[in-house]
DNA sequence: ATGTAC
């Protein structure tokens, strides 16, 4: 691989060779850098600057590890007419994102309960690979779900009429459509909303540990010593299809394109062929999918805390303050070269970071900007930022999604002998329940990167910029 | 990440 030229500290850019269309470019400190060279992620990220259509440059945020085709931690747009499409640039997990609610309760009210607390959540959440939750659905009412997103579920009674404004998109991207979801997705997807999954998904009791804008914070509704609620998961097993769908189908479909792959991971259409819109329609069902699951998620997290903490809805307050998604490809508007041009972003692994004053915020954050809800690892700490106009000039309104791996699921394990991560993390206050038989060690703090330096990086390059700080206290993990 | 398979 070629050298890297340092634009400044927090910038690196991976100058155009071969059959890249455009440079790349890197968001990290000279140490990410470092250990990201010896990965295949460049190569990756160059990969992906090949593809036709791609504008600006193949963009990876300090968080970025190597993925399936496209790295995690990766965006790349394309213009929505000349450009593709790709399901590896968007992830298995179609619309993995993150949830943030504020509660009225402050730490000292929670933490005499937090065992109960926590216990309840674990009981109550599903939680697993492959785990079942308590709404069953008709292919009738789960395509209903897979067009409506987080309106179905509060019109069936998951939640408040608000929430979806505190969602990104509404909570719904309407292009999707159930006939391009296969019978084998949608068999999947019959049980599994209102579940949490495996892997690093979680739900985390935390509390406000520190604030760094007390202005953007109170606009959140966030204070500090207060009790939140975070949550992280997407599409389950119906996304998981979906994707898994389409890849077969674009890996057939790609090899009539008149251009060539670098790497067959990479299959995609042309946005604008009907391959690409098929592809198009159908993660958006995905999307909402996981728009109603979290929504869902939210509300029974919500009934365990009335029911523990024996108080009422008006009294304990859970309000969300946003839902962002970190796997999707979404059609947007952006300046390039002073020109307003339609693209599709896809975002991997990357959370939208629009300004203050974006037509697509909700009117309580238009003068603030959009909440960036960043989860670090289980025992460390999450990150909440605001949008920039940074993000919007440099990155098509993107930043950083979290701590990113730094031991593979493999290696943690091995690191993990001998050791009890549970009782290590309850020396350290945080009670954790999980389901998995290996959770604990794959995703324990140490298999991550250090939240900060990625926090730090992306504030400094001022790609977003830093609210406050959540502490955890209770994990429920699947 | 994912009913660790077609």
């Amino acid at each position: 691989m070629t050298e890297i030229r340092k634009i400044d500290s927090y910038r690196w850019e991976l100058p155009r060779t071969g059959d890249m269309r455009v440079p790349g470019r890197i968001y990290c400190n000279k140490s990410m850098l470092d250990a990201i060279r010896k990965e295949a992620t460049l190569r990756q990220v160059a990969n992906v600057a090949s593809l036709p259509g791609i504008l600006k440059a193949s963009l990876a945020m300090p968080d970025v590890h190597q993925g399936y085709g496209f790295s995690i931690g990766g965006v790349a747009a394309f213009d929505w007419k000349e450009g593709v499409i790709s399901p590896g640039g968007v992830g298995y997990d179609i619309n993995c994102g993150v949830r943030l609610a504020t509660t009225h309760l402050e730490e000292k009210d929670v933490r005499p309960r937090l065992d109960a607390l926590v216990n309840a959540l674990y009981q109550h959440i599903p939680s697993g690979l492959g785990s079942k939750g308590s709404v069953s659905l008709s292919v009738a009412e789960e395509k209903k779900v897979l067009r409506q997103g987080s309106r179905w579920a509060v019109e069936n009674g998951f939640g408040d009429e608000s929430d979806p404004d505190y969602t990104e998109e509404g909570g719904c991207l309407p292009q999707a459509d159930p006939d391009e979801v296969s019978d084998r997705a949608l068999e999947r997807g019959k049980r599994q909303l209102g579940t949490l999954g495996s892997g690093n998904h979680f739900l985390e009791v935390g509390v406000v540990a520190e604030i760094y804008d007390e202005k953007v914070a109170r606009a959140f509704g966030l204070f500090e010593g207060q009790v939140t609620v975070l949550l992280h998961t997407g599409s389950r097993g119906l996304g998981y299809q979906i994707c898994d769908d389409f890849l077969a189908f674009m890996a057939k479909h790609v090899k009539t394109l008149p251009f060539s792959l670098p790497d067959r991971q990479l299959s995609c259409a042309m946005i604008q062929s009907e391959e690409g819109q098929r592809y198009f329609r159908a993660m958006a069902c995905g999307a909402n999918y996981a728009w109603a699951n979290r929504q869902i998620l939210m509300h029974q997290t919500r009934e365990v805390f009335l029911r523990v903490m024996g108080m009422g809805p008006g009294d304990l307050g859970m309000n969300l303050v946003y839902d962002v998604c970190h796997n999707i490809a979404k059609k947007e508007e952006h300046l390039i070269d002073g020109k307003k041009r339609t693209v599709c972003v896809h975002r991997k692994g990357a959370t939208r970071s629009f300004p203050a004053g974006h037509p697509d915020l909700c009117r309580a954050y238009r003068n603030v900007g959009q909440p960036v809800l960043v989860p670090g690892d289980m025992g460390t700490a999450s990150y909440v930022l605001v949008g920039t106009e940074t993000a919007m000039a440099e990155t098509f309104g993107s930043t950083c999604h979290g701590a990113g791996r730094v031991l593979s699921r493999k290696a943690a394990k091995k690191a993990a002998k001998g050791r009890s991560i549970y009782r290590e993390l309850e020396d350290r206050g945080i009670l954790v329940r999980w389901t998995g038989r290996s959770t604990m060690a794959e995703e324990m703090p140490d298999a991550y990167k250090d939240i900060s330096e990625v926090i730090e990086v992306v504030h400094n390059a001022g790609i977003s910029r830093k609210v406050a700080r959540l502490k955890p206290m209770g994990v429920v993990k699947g």
